[in-house]
RNA sequence: GGGCGAUUAGCUCAGUUGGUUAGAGCGUUUGCUUUACACGCAAAAUGUCGGGGGUUCGAGUCCCUCAUCGCCCACCA
């Protein structure tokens, strides 16, 4: 192959799109059971099956096919599960929304059976979106094992769940107060709300006695829940009201009387001290309730819009409009005190826009408190930890608190629950995996399990449980888990409770939890705000390579990343200079072959340069293994692009551009540590940047057509780094002394294609002796003229001015004879020096006088001070050049 | 109310267990078609490390405190 087949620049596009479907065919991303090795195994956190793919997937996936790619590469067989979610809230009102658009239908039209058949439609041909964007990022994924939550055998799974957890007493049905979102129409679990800070009023009645002797006074928020009091509560220790109890007020505008009880919920320092008391609406409330065997009454329609249990003209209103209404008619009966302005936290429904509404039902509920102590004894052990391992306290402090699970859902897109009632015999509850083979007239239970009920089993149930596969023998548990710490109670810490419960084995060694990506003002990416880029149009644009390299670059451990496009910049220009550097080796000759080992006597040969560069490479091979161990991505990604750039590139292909032109032995040598040295740094670039790692390592002839990178060995240390460390230290010494040589140029104004010469004093007799073996080299990388070595000082006397700079090695001078008329620039400096001398001294003065300062405009008085410092910098630097000069 | 995190160059961020002169990328300035790369090369400028106090021979790093910003949890008749 010949250089000129090499562009300029890299061009990603069908390089990734050639090697992508190659590795797929030849199946280099499966893994099965095999003794010989050991596994390694990752489950996807499986996205929506309505998702697509977004820059937190981009960061999400990048990581995880690092780690695989990496334990490939170390000889492990791994295997990377993925699949997608149902999703069943989310997928169901998706779906919805289709069928209304294009056929002005849904599931009231449809009904059960139909409207699910149509979600599966749906699923088949737009489902998965995803799953097919994740290939074009390089994702090494095991794509014949790709599940889906409700396959049939997860389905089994949740099943058989559902059914012990019953058996043990821990799934029980019950009325409780749950989360309500009135879009949905159906329950949601405490997780699924989201606190905001909202404005609100405070809306102060008064609720006459009904005796008439008086009125209570009582505030609340949610004047429309009065319809559904059924108490009015008192401290019993309240002076004020104590009497009170066992009286009763009439609730307004329904006229209804309610008693008055005594209980602690009553605070008597807050308010009035009297609480309406709203059973069921209100958590308080229906503890209150329950305390006072006081009826719940439950206003509320399933949209929200009020019942028929509240006055005639209330029926049918959304709560906002009754909100108002009743305001409106308390106020119209004189019983409004008054309204104040405050701001309080109002739960919203994760999906919608909308507020929740707290209410009683019956709902099926998991107890969770066994499940968690097994669960927290894993976290607190060190079996499984977290990365950064400050997520273990909101670990903590969440599974101690754990509250029931609320695993029904009011929806008809996910696992029916295995749960039959006998209408013939009050309802009686069977719970198997099938209808029961009993006398009776048994339904099954209409609600289906909270998605997070399948997705809970996703690391066994993946891999064929309750099957006893081979799989599950093999990969269970998994080594990492990689996602973010928005699902920590949603996902995570149910994962580990269900691992201990069913497979009495943690699922995961570790969980590292990614940062967040947000836009450059640090807004959180949303469609809405428009700031949420399209990962496939940066991948067009940049390249898959420089996507992932970019966003781990630029990831801070543990925080927020702030991204933008721009940003893959880095990614795409260090993916350029890695392709000039191959294509500049390839320009000198073939492949030398032999770069997997260094012979003997290339290894006895080595050139000072040669013994820093692969000293250097040695030491970052043992730097990026143990930052993958740790889980610090960002700072393998920052090692690698600095030796490469600023190491390889920028010092030693410079450096080696002397014995290349030598020719004979030095380019052989030189050709084959070229070669050894990019091969390396290939491989361990490979997990980052897989495609041009391997398009490079095809290009320059280290691998074979039938071989790939991927399963190359990862570098190990070749004790080139503990062999060199002094050749390191006198190398870096002398590129110090380069970059000193050409500042002392560019002070002057030499350009750089000027051949001057310099003076070296050597600072003892070995940093000679190396100087002289490097002379060579030092008057290329100067682009000297002739550069004079020795241990005495230069002398000025005899040979006019030389400016100087101290070194470790020794000292550098520029002699400026014949470079500049030196009498010349002298007259020029001091003349200069005279007028700053001047300018400062009357721009001092100005500034001293206090009626300048206090009564010119404030911009002008800044200006002033700015020059001045300018100016006096100015100056400094004059008078420093004058020193050199003599 | 409880917890967690952040505050370092114009911007985005590194800074490992305290240790010479606090770093990088972008941006800025100057000069370069030097036998890979202008997605490039060389050189340069820029910091009260949020404020205050303390420990120490030594603090960006440890402790206390205050301030600002962000997130999570809980509560709110």
């Amino acid at each position: 192959m010949s250089n000129n087949e090499m562009p300029k620049a890299y061009e990603p596009g069908n390089i990734e799109k050639k090697w992508y479907p190659l590795w797929e065919e030849r199946k280099y991303f499966h893994g099965s059971a095999n003794k010989d090795k050991k596994p390694y195994s990752i489950v996807i956190p499986p996205p929506n099956v309505t998702g697509i793919l977004t820059l937190g997937h981009v960061l999400n996936n990048t990581l995880q096919d690092i780690l695989c790619r990496y334990h490939r590469m170390k000889g492990y067989e791994v295997s990377w599960f993925p699949g997608t979610d149902h999703a069943g809230i989310a997928t169901e009102a998706r779906v919805e929304k289709f069928l209304r658009k294009e056929e002005n239908t849904g599931r009231d039209i449809l009904g059960r059976d139909e409207f699910i058949r149509r979600v599966w439609e749906w699923k088949e041909k737009y489902g998965g979106t995803i799953i097919k964007q994740l290939r074009t990022l390089g994702s090494s994924c095991d794509w014949e094992k790709e599940r889906f939550t409700m396959d049939a055998g997860l389905s089994d799974a949740v099943q058989k769940v559902f059914v012990e957890l019953y058996n043990k007493g821990y799934i029980y049905r019950g009325q409780r107060m749950i989360n309500w979102c009135p879009v949905a129409k159906s329950a949601l679990s405490d997780e699924e709300v989201i606190y905001r800070d909202v404005p609100g009023k405070f809306y102060h009645f008064k609720y006459p006695l009904s005796d008439g002797s008086g009125f209570l006074v009582v505030a609340t928020t949610r004047p429309e829940t009065m319809f559904g009091d059924t108490a009015v509560a008192v401290n019993p220790e309240d002076e004020r009201y104590k009497h009170l109890i066992g009286k009763t007020v009439n609730l307004p505008l329904c006229n209804r009387p309610i008693p008055i009880v005594g209980d602690q919920h009553a605070d008597p320092t807050k308010g009035s001290g009297c609480v309406k008391i709203t059973p069921a609406h209100d958590p308080n409330d229906f503890e209150v309730g329950k305390r006072h065997n006081l009826a719940i009454i439950n206003i509320m329609n399933p949209d929200a819009s009020l019942n028929d249990k509240c006055p005639e003209e209330f029926v049918g209103l959304d709560r906002f409009t009754a909100r108002d209404l009743t305001v409106k008619r308390m106020e119209e009966a004189g019983l409004l005190i008054k309204i104040e302005d405050i701001t309080h936290a109002v739960g919203y429904s994760e999906r919608g826009e909308v507020p929740i509404e707290t209410l009683v039902s019956y709902q099926w509920f998991c107890n969770m408190k066994e499940l968690a102590k097994p669960a927290m004894e894993a976290v607190a052990s060190g079996k499984i930890k977290f990365y950064p391992e400050r997520w273990t306290k909101t670990y903590f402090h969440w599974m101690e608190n754990i509250q029931d699970w609320c695993i029904s859902r009011q929806i008809w897109w996910g696992h029916r629950i295995p749960a039959w009632y006998n209408r013939d015999n009050n309802d009686e509850i069977y719970v198997g995996p099938g209808k029961p083979d009993k006398p009776g007239r048994w339904e099954q239970e209409e609600d289906v399990l909270d998605t997070w009920f399948s997705s809970w089993l996703w690391p066994f149930s993946i891999m064929g449980w309750p099957e006893k596969t081979a799989d599950l023998e093999y990969f269970y548990p998994t080594a990492t888990l990689v996602t973010g710490p928005d699902i920590i109670f949603f996902w995570v810490a149910r994962m580990i409770m269900a691992g201990c419960e069913f497979m009495k084995e943690i699922p995961f060694k570790n969980v590292y939890f990614t940062s967040i990506i947000r836009d450059e003002q640090g807004r959180k990416l949303s469609k809405s705000l428009g700031n949420s880029p399209d990962p496939l149009d940066v991948i067009d644009q940049y390249g898959a390579d420089a996507l992932r390299f970019s966003i781990i670059y630029i990831a801070p451990v543990g925080m927020d990343i702030k991204y933008s496009n721009e940003k893959c910049e880095i990614g795409r220009n260090f993916a350029n200079k890695l392709w000039n550097a191959c294509r500049f080796r390839r320009m000198q000759g073939d492949a030398t072959l032999t770069f997997k080992a260094l012979d003997t006597e290339t290894l006895a040969n080595l050139s000072d340069d040669e013994k820093w560069m692969l000293g250097k490479l040695d030491n970052l091979v043992e730097s990026v293994q143990t930052y993958l161990k740790d889980f610090q991505f960002h700072s393998a990604t920052h090692d690698i692009y600095e030796l490469v750039w600023s190491e390889f590139c920028d010092w030693f292909i410079e450096a080696e551009k002397q014995p290349l032109r030598k020719g004979g032995t030095d380019k052989e040598r030189a050709m084959k540590v070229l070669d050894y040295a990019l091969y390396r740094i290939l491989r361990v670039l490979h997990p980052f940047m897989p495609f041009i790692t391997e398009e490079l390592a095809h290009q320059m002839g280290f691998l074979g057509d039938d071989e790939s990178i991927m399963f190359a060995e990862f570098p190990e240390t070749d004790g080139l780094f503990a062999a060199n460390r002094e050749a390191i230290a006198l190398a870096d010494g002398k590129f110090d002394l380069v970059r000193a040589g050409r500042a002392l140029k560019t002070n002057y104004n030499l350009a750089d294609g000027r051949k001057v010469n310099f003076h070296l004093k050597a600072a003892d007799d070995a940093k000679l002796a190396y100087l002289q073996a490097n002379a060579d080299s030092i008057i290329h990388l100067l682009n000297a003229a002739e550069v004079t070595i020795s241990l005495a000082d230069y002398d000025s006397a005899a040979n006019g001015a030389a400016p100087s700079q101290l070194c470790d090695l020794g000292t550098i001078y520029l002699p400026l004879a014949g470079l500049i008329d030196v009498a010349e620039e002298k007259a020029k400096l001091e003349k200069q020096k005279a007028e700053l001398e001047k300018w400062i001294a009357g721009t001092k003065a100005k500034l001293n006088n206090e009626k300048f300062v206090s009564k010119a405009p404030a911009q002008v008085v800044a200006d002033t001070r700015s020059a001045l410092a300018q100016n006096e910098e100015k100056l400094e630097r004059t008078l420093s050049l004058l020193k050199d000069l003599g």
